[in-house]
RNA sequence: GCCCGGAUGGCGGAAUUGGCAGACGCGGAGGCCUCAAAAGCCUUUGCUCGAGAGGGUGUGUGGGUUCGAGUCCCACUCCGGGCACCA
């Protein structure tokens, strides 16, 4: 492409001016009215790629329109730069992570910069920082005090190879290490969790007040997963002092328990079961423990071997509603972790307890009348049958009456149970946060005292292909002595989930200059909540359920006084790139950098391309068209360039009806342009500029000409409009015909003059049966019956009525009337 | 399997409340400028019948509600995403 101006002269001009100038600094005191806008701070993989490009842009957009609105916006910029891309890349290639990691941070920082995004950059964090990891430590010694970090035995997935827990994401389907390709193994850690349970109720109540679309809502509270139901006994058939509790959604289907089941790890069952069927008993439980709960899944779902996932223990209970006794049975399909880790099994009505009273030859007996033809089990609505004082009634009803009856007679008692567990922050890894943790022989869990943190991993660590664990094998790191008696101590040499770093970092942002603080909470209460916070939907449930968890929490223990509960009021999630289809990722090798394209079109056209391109929102595939969609972009920011110059344009000195049509189309496009920004509709914003800007060069250009003072308008408009999309040009431009003035940035932003936005006339659509058949010209106040009679009167209409006349006249003044005969 | 979202020209997409389908852009066709090209500019472009005026048809498929449906309802197909034994 060649261009009328020097892009790369012109953009690199502009981000050293906002850069050495800091023009887009805030200070905390700043009388302006506050936004702050967050762009989720990234992984530092290198130079940019196209999905930076995009997500940048879109909170660049919002950081200068609300700039120009009048606010005082906080936009930093920060990373999460632990994590194991960089530990997996230092030990392929021999090195520390450290510079490692900072190396790509210069390098993200570099792409950033380049496409003109602007941040207050004295506010920077990452996650390695010293400082930062001190307050993270500090956060989590904070939790303990309060109880809201424990250590507890859990079962993870842990690869013997790899000597370390892998997370359910490292474990690829067929069950072993997406790393070492070991078989992946269940097996009892101590660990250290957070108790988010204490906060599920919250969490999910409060999803409610914020603006954030509403299947990211969805996918939080499915994966808070709420249920309310009933907790009772089963007493033992043979000695009724004794019993089996267990948890149910379905009381109302009581009638209907024919067996009950134990998950493997349930602590009665070695006295549930019976010697003659201890073997088999074992089996069962020795096989679960070795599988991980994704296989046991896998199986499931293929229906393997249902016969073989669970055996009789022996035992028998009674079943409080009928009074008969029914067996007790082991099963994988329950799972030890929810409820009371045992069911009543209700085959009738439960789809898994049908196929497995199937393949173990188990009663099935139905309790709601399912209509005809179902087969299987029925969870749906009907009225109660085979089930003594229920029957005849509905679901909700019975539910309400078999809750009472339970209450009354088997210890039953209301509860609500949650999907979500606790969030396991324990990590065997080396480039994470140090739990800031001593153990003691005699003192046990011992927190290092705050005047001691930072606890930092050493630098002359080995990190070898093993992968084991860097710091359980670091003689001076793992040995020290204990804070309170001094005898010979190990350290934790566990690190923190990165996911805790992400939790807590956009309050740095909003007060990393209080010495002695994470942060001020008076000062961070002057930015929070962030109004506006854009990032991947990859981030839907964890990262963002773990954010509104630590605000609470941090509130709770005292940390965050005066600040609001919620960390993001409103929450924009944009759309992956796509390359011919799949997924656009380093792994993947199919990057298409920025690079290029500053040379040809600038930061301004791959920026524009980007808001242009579709909906934010949605997914954009990048394909052999797009270079030719990206040169477009190009080529209108030359038109507009060429037009500001009045390239081609003929004056005339007295404004006639067509300069008023410019003005018009001016104000409307203001209009447009300010409600479109507002909702998040970029791409139709830059089509309405576009429209303007082909509107008033058609006028410029023609014969007849057009009167300056409403060309310049419509060019001053247009400049301001698209100053946030496109920054260089536009801050160039104005900065050229208006030298006296603050910079396009700087101005407020234009308001739409009502009487030019109005319309005086509008096209009236008149149709016969439907089909459109004339246009008229008339005013928006027309009322109905002028409008009606202006249809019947029209030439074309009359015509096509062919003399038969109309049996229903629909007048929607002043867009539409339908004359239906 | 369950739960969500989507399907509009050759392509990306627009149509905010049920009221002119296809804004804007890409691509295509024709033309102007030029010795020629690039760049730029102009015209045109859903499909189809027609020389033309004009007609028919058209928003994944089938049905429905309505004077009127891309938009609402029912059933289905395909694509994308989330969850995956949570009792």
């Amino acid at each position: 492409m060649s261009r009328p101006f020097d892009v790369v002269a012109v953009e690199e001009k502009w981000q050293a001016t906002w850069l050495d100038e800091g023009t887009y600094d805030v200070d905390n005191d700043d009388p302006r009215e506050r936004y702050y806008a967050l762009t989720m701070y990234p992984y530092p993989s290198g130079f940019a790629h196209q999905g930076h490009v995009r997500n940048y842009t879109f909170g660049d957009v919002v950081v200068r329109y609300q700039t120009m609105l009048g606010k005082a916006v906080l936009s930093p910029y920060g990373f999460d730069s632990f994590g194991l891309p960089a530990e997996n890349a230092a030990i392929k290639a021999g090195e520390h992570p450290r510079p490692f990691t900072e190396a790509r941070m210069a390098e993200l920082k570099t792409s950033v910069r380049r496409l003109g995004a602007v941040y207050d950059w004295r506010r920077e964090v990452y996650s390695h920082d010293p400082e930062f990891i001190r307050w993270s430590q500090t956060i989590f010694l904070a939790f303990l005090k309060k109880g809201l970090a424990y250590r507890a035995e859990a079962q993870v997935n842990w690869c013997p190879g790899c000597m370390t827990v892998l997370a359910n994401e490292q474990v690829l389907a067929d069950g072993t290490c997406e790393r070492s390709g070991d078989v992946v193994v269940r097996r009892f850690l101590e660990q250290w969790f957070f108790k988010i349970t204490d906060y599920a109720e919250e969490l999910l109540k409060s999803l409610d007040a914020l603006e954030w679309p509403e299947r990211v809502k969805l996918m939080q509270r499915n994966w808070i997963g709420r249920s309310e139901g009933v907790e009772f006994d089963l007493p033992f058939a043979y000695d009724e002092t004794k019993s089996l509790r267990v948890f149910t959604t379905r009381p109302d289907t009581g009638f209907g328990v024919t067996y009950a089941v134990v998950a493997p790890e349930h602590p009665l069952l070695s006295i549930l079961t019976t010697d003659d069927e201890r073997a088999r008993v074992d089996e069962i439980v020795l096989r679960a423990s070795n599988t991980t709960e994704i296989e046991r899944s896998t199986n499931s779902s293929e229906g393997i071997g249902l016969e073989k996932r669970g055996a009789f223990t022996g035992s028998f209970v009674i079943n409080p509603f009928t009074k008969e006794q029914v067996p007790v049975y082991v099963a994988d399909y329950v799972l030890g972790t929810y409820g009371t880790g045992a069911i009543m099994a209700v085959p009738g009505e439960d789809e898994r307890d049908f196929e497995f009273a199937k393949a173990h030859g188990l009663k099935v007996v139905r309790t709601v009348q399912p209509p005809a033809n179902v087969e299987g089990a029925y969870n749906g609505e009907g009225l109660h049958v085979n089930s003594g004082f229920l029957n005849g009634l509905d679901v909700v009803t019975a539910k309400t009456k078999a809750t009472e009856f339970l209450v009354e007679h088997a210890n039953g008692v209301a509860k609500v149970n949650y999907r979500l567990r606790d969030w396991l922050v324990s990590r065997q890894r080396f480039w994470g946060c140090p739990i800031p943790i001593v153990y003691c022989d005699d003192h046990h869990i011992v927190p290092v005292p705050e005047d001691q943190l930072p606890v930092l991993a050493p630098d002359d660590v080995v990190i070898d292909k093993t992968g084991q664990s860097p710091l359980a094998t670091h003689e001076g790191f793992l040995n020290t002595t204990c804070p309170t008696c001094g005898k010979p101590a190990r350290r934790e040499t566990d690190t923190m989930d990165t996911f805790t770093d992400s939790s807590w970092y956009y309050l740095r942002f909003a007060d990393p200059f209080t010495p002695g603080k994470a942060f001020d909470p008076v000062q961070a209460a002057k930015w929070m909540p962030v109004n506006q916070y854009i990032g991947g939907i990859e981030h839907a449930i964890l990262h963002l359920l773990y954010a509104r968890f630590y605000l609470k929490a941090l509130d709770d223990i005292g940390l965050a006084p005066g600040l609001p509960r919620e960390p993001f009021q409103r929450l924009f999630t944009q759309g992956m790139i796509r390359f011919h289809g799949s997924k656009m990722s380093k792994s993947k090798g199919n990057l298409v950098t920025p690079e290029a394209y500053y040379q040809t079109v600038g930061a301004d056209g791959l920026r524009l391309y980007h808001l242009f391109a579709g909906p934010p929102g949605d997914n954009l595939d990048w394909t052999d068209q797009t270079d030719d969609v990206i040169d477009g972009c190009g080529r209108f920011i030359d038109r507009f360039y060429r037009l500001w110059h009045y390239r081609d344009v003929h004056f005339h000195d007295v404004a006639d009806e067509t300069d008023y049509s410019v003005r018009q189309a001016t104000h409307r496009t203001i209009a447009r342009v300010t409600n479109d920004l507002n909702r998040w509709s970029y791409n139709t914003a830059v089509a309405a500029i576009m429209e303007l800007l082909n509107a008033a060069s058609k006028v410029g250009r023609s014969k007849e000409g057009i009167e300056k003072a409403t060309l310049d308008e419509a060019l001053d408009v247009m400049a301001t409009l698209l100053a946030p999309m496109t920054p260089h040009i536009t801050a160039e431009l104005w900065q050229e015909r208006h030298p006296d003035r603050p910079g396009v940035h700087q101005l407020p932003w234009p308001v739409a003059d009502p009487a030019l936005v109005a319309e005086e006339t509008v096209t009236m659509v008149v149709q016969v049966n439907g089909r459109v058949k004339a246009r008229l010209s008339v005013a928006p106040s027309i009322s109905e019956s002028d409008a009606s009679a202006a249809a019947l009167a029209d030439a074309t209409v009359v015509a096509a009525l062919k003399g038969t006349p109309p049996t229903r006249v629909v007048a929607r003044p002043p867009r539409l009337v339908n004359i239906v005969t």
